[in-house]
DNA sequence: TTTCTAGTTTAGAATTATTATAAACTATAA
DNA sequence: TTATAGTTTATAATAATTCTAAACTAGAAA
């Protein structure tokens, strides 16, 4: 196997955060983060994407696991949108989102896209912890 | 049993929607309609509610049912707020909440106490449904 | 008033997404 | 090379919700 650049630095990226460099989380890493847009999925998207291809099989299990650990590193965010299904993001900065209800995907809104002008001040002892804004659109 | 005056406007206001005025639907309705303020709930707390004092139980499967008819009837709304349990609310008027991490509670926000001053343009054919915010809250 | 029937309730089974378990495997430090 | 903590995996368990089908009932019609 010939280990190209990039996998050498998802080898150093999951070390930094004392991930071991297995060959599943390398395969995912490349998935996942070796692309220029941003990139929306549930964990049964992910599933099928990484086993798409006959060849070594990485099970569901991982796949979870996989992403726990990498939201919890902080190299993906869950988005809170659908009632019964986790979504996770690649873009890992503040920002907005269009949720199509037909489609069930999301889109990107760049954080200066939504301006806030008024916000309500939270209740005492409590601070905002985020102030994201999922826009819902539909046909 | 008497019947007081509420409960004949509950009759009413579940005939006009075509649902029949059952006994189940009309404690639901006493429970959930017959106060001042808001109330938000999950469907375990509803049922937990409804079926506290010891009486005539009404089935989990008819707290469901009853809470989707309400919602398709547009007398509760749903805010989608938890990415594994759907919340309710009787306040149907549009409006922003607050989510507090801890408790798992949900706070009215009055519409007009949040201003968007800059909303993006949705993708062509697509139009916004919804744009309530969520302000997610924690100690 | 009685009868009829579509609508409703209910217990329990099924489904879906997710998390837990525990045995087999593996990266890597010693 | 060996030891071991971390990881993967199949599978079981759990939690929320939906489905199913039999029993029940509101209310229209006879
Ligand atoms: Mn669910
Ligand atoms: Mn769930
Ligand atoms: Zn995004
Ligand atoms: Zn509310």
């Amino acid at each position: 196997m010939i280990i190209s650049d990039n996998l050498k630095m998802y080898v150093q990226k999951l070390r930094s955060s004392n991930l071991r460099p297995t060959k599943q989380r390398l395969k995912i890493c490349q998935f996942l983060f070796n692309r220029e847009k941003t990139f929306h999925f549930t964990v049964e998207i992910l599933n099928k994407k990484i086993n798409k291809n006959r060849g070594t099989k990485v099970s569901l299990a991982t796949i979870y696991n996989t992403v726990e650990a990498f939201t919890s590193a902080g190299y993906l965010k869950e988005i809170l949108t659908s009632k019964n299904k986790s979504y996770y993001d690649t873009n890992t900065k503040s920002h907005h989102h269009f949720y199509d209800e037909g489609s069930k995907e999301l889109t990107d809104i760049h954080y200066s896209q939504i301006k806030l002008s008024k916000v309500p001040i939270p209740p005492k002892g409590k601070k905002i912890k985020n102030l994201e804004v999922v826009i819902r659109i539909q046909k």
